[in-house]
DNA sequence: TTTCTCTGCACAAACGTTTGCGCTATCTTT
DNA sequence: AAAGATAGCGCAAACGTTTGTGCAGAGAAA
């Protein structure tokens, strides 16, 4: 068995035609004549004959593998996305070499530096939450080899980047509990030291003021988005002067431990507190509670974004493309949860 | 900027010393002497060099690549087995390619064409749920390049495969609804086409007769597995002449369809209705009802078999290995559920 | 006929690395 | 001193493909 695949010698050997000829007919150059053309193309399919990437990747020097570097592959946010990045590799013809940072930044830089080895020709990063150095992406620029980030987007400059605007996404969610009534309404925000608590906050912020009502600072909490910070974040919430009757929470785990703690709490949370959320996981369609809305992220568009501008920096990569940044910035949408309980 | 990498050549040229000097100076070769070796080792660091992955394997007539084709990244069951292999592959200093099939056969034609192409040097597959013809891992195996199945096996002869023996895990599950008390006990198993069913009904079959009970067909039934399916199920279970006071479902998913079923029809499923299913997602850490118990099938521990397996083959290429399959069995465990509401 | 222009192909280098073989000193043995 | 062994290194081929250049023959223009 295992037959030794077909090289572009033999094929010449039987032909009696030279290699280059060869090479040229299979890939329709001009200047091979119609007749060597078809002979060759029909021998090649007879003898089964697929290109050795190995070989052309080396003689090229460049591998068509764009390297893609995530925390972890489990969340659905980053699966998403990569479903969206492998479909667009995998028309232009690249592969696509998947690697889990598990949000460790030790762990990040090796697979940096293994994606380095193994040369390829791009890459797009998510960061780990632990990263602070991030001397090991400005090292793969000097290589030569163009990085793109989405989603968690290191506070550096000059880098592309595909990331979403969580101001617009807050002031819809706030603006539609509004319109529904609520008039108090809290936010469970992520850690001060995150730009997208920044953002939530100021949009927060913007939507209350926007509708004439004034801003109550106590009405909007921090949290470190653990589970148990996610419940000293409600209590304090619900201990308010002004209890709220909605709650905007940080992401949807953390709606998720809200929700729980708030059933706990014998809660009603039919009538009594409403949750919108970000992110929308698939989850929400097997849970008894769900957020009444989610601020939609669109990971696979962040992650196709992210691919086409890659594949734009691979293209272009003889002009020094160090003179443009690409920043591209995807609106949120607030989505309606359509199995929202109407008892 | 975009510094060529350095390369052994330049190693050469400048020592004074032949490549192949430098190469097995690198590789600690033990004919060179022991002062070249340093001079080599040292010039190398200086100039940060790094092998040409793609060179090498070009050269070396193999990727040191291993393919992984599954149905869907975003399922927690696959995403565990993926970092599994990742781990390992990585010490291996071997890399991943992965690939999402999407349960689509065609699609997965195609990324088997795809990874032949790429010459990996081996193949990890969990096939699609539709996948009926099975000509193109067969191919595979005629060009050398080795399979090992884990999860979903194709029902054809000749394959190493890593699977889950359902059968044990279902006796535990049903012999513990026996010893908690539980004297009816339904089952919402999946289609009969699924072998897994098969050893589902078996152990169930098992569990009831070794305790001296008689089995009741009427109490185990088939589903699609979609929602309406198991809610159909559950309604022809509930109102069986023997309601059962647990079911064990097909999966997770399933379990949850199940629950929430049982919820809009006001069941108390703190006293009348307990549920026991499969999988142990991670998902069940954020519902309000969960399933008392689950079968683990120790997804990590399937993907490290089969990566092992694989290595295992890769190393002994040479020998015909024709003639030995690996088929593992894993045995799953009954994980009862610490969140249990004990109310 | 001569010169010029294509057309259609062959030649050979190059990509970076590994590795079998051969060569030359030096050292050991007799 | 002659013969053999060994240590340390160089030479060159090989992996499969692409691509710049060269070159022959055919046809067209003079």
């Amino acid at each position: 068995m295992s037959n030794k695949p077909t090289t572009i010698k033999e094929i010449a050997a039987i032909l009696n035609v030279s290699v280059s000829t060869v090479s040229r007919a299979l890939h329709n150059h001009p200047s091979i004549g119609i007749t060597t053309q078809q002979k060759v193309q029909k021998l090649a399919k007879e003898l089964n004959y697929e290109p050795n990437q190995s070989a052309i990747f080396f003689q090229k020097g460049k591998t068509s593998t764009i390297g893609l570097i995530l925390p972890e592959l489990s969340e659905a946010f980053f699966s998403s996305a990569v479903s969206a990045i492998e479909d667009l590799a995998y028309q232009k013809n690249y592969t696509v070499l998947i690697a889990q940072s598990h949000d460790d930044e030790q762990r990040e830089k090796q697979l940096i530096e293994m994606m380095k080895n193994h040369r390829v020709d791009g890459l797009i990063v998510s960061v780990a939450k632990t990263t602070s150095n991030f001397d090991h992406f400005e090292v793969l620029e000097r290589y030569g080899i163009p990085i793109v980030f989405f989603d968690r987007i290191p506070p550096i400059k000059n880098i592309h980047s595909v990331a979403c605007n969580m101001e617009t996404g807050t002031i819809a969610a706030v603006t539609y509990l509004l319109q529904i009534g609520h008039r108090c309404i809290g936010m469970i925000n992520g850690p001060a030291t995150l730009a997208a608590s920044e953002e939530r906050k100021k949009g927060y912020f913007e939507a209350i003021t926007k509708n004439r009502l004034k801003f109550d600072g106590s009405l909007v909490v921090s949290c470190d988005l653990t589970e148990k910070g996610t419940q000293e974040a409600l209590d304090k919430l619900l201990s308010n002067k002004r209890r709220p009757t909605a709650i905007v929470t940080f992401n949807d785990y953390n709606a998720l431990y809200a929700i729980k703690h708030a059933r706990k709490l014998n809660i009603n949370l039919d009538k009594d507190l409403k949750f919108v959320s970000y992110a929308n996981l698939p989850l929400i369609n097997y849970m008894d509670y769900v957020p009444i809305a989610s601020v939609e992220q669109f990971p696979a568009l962040q992650g196709q974004k992210a691919a086409e501008i890659l594949f734009e920096l691979l293209k272009n990569k003889t002009t020094s493309s160090d003179i443009f940044y690409h920043k591209v910035t995807i609106e949120s949408e607030l989505i309606v949860n359509q199995l929202n309980r109407q008892e």
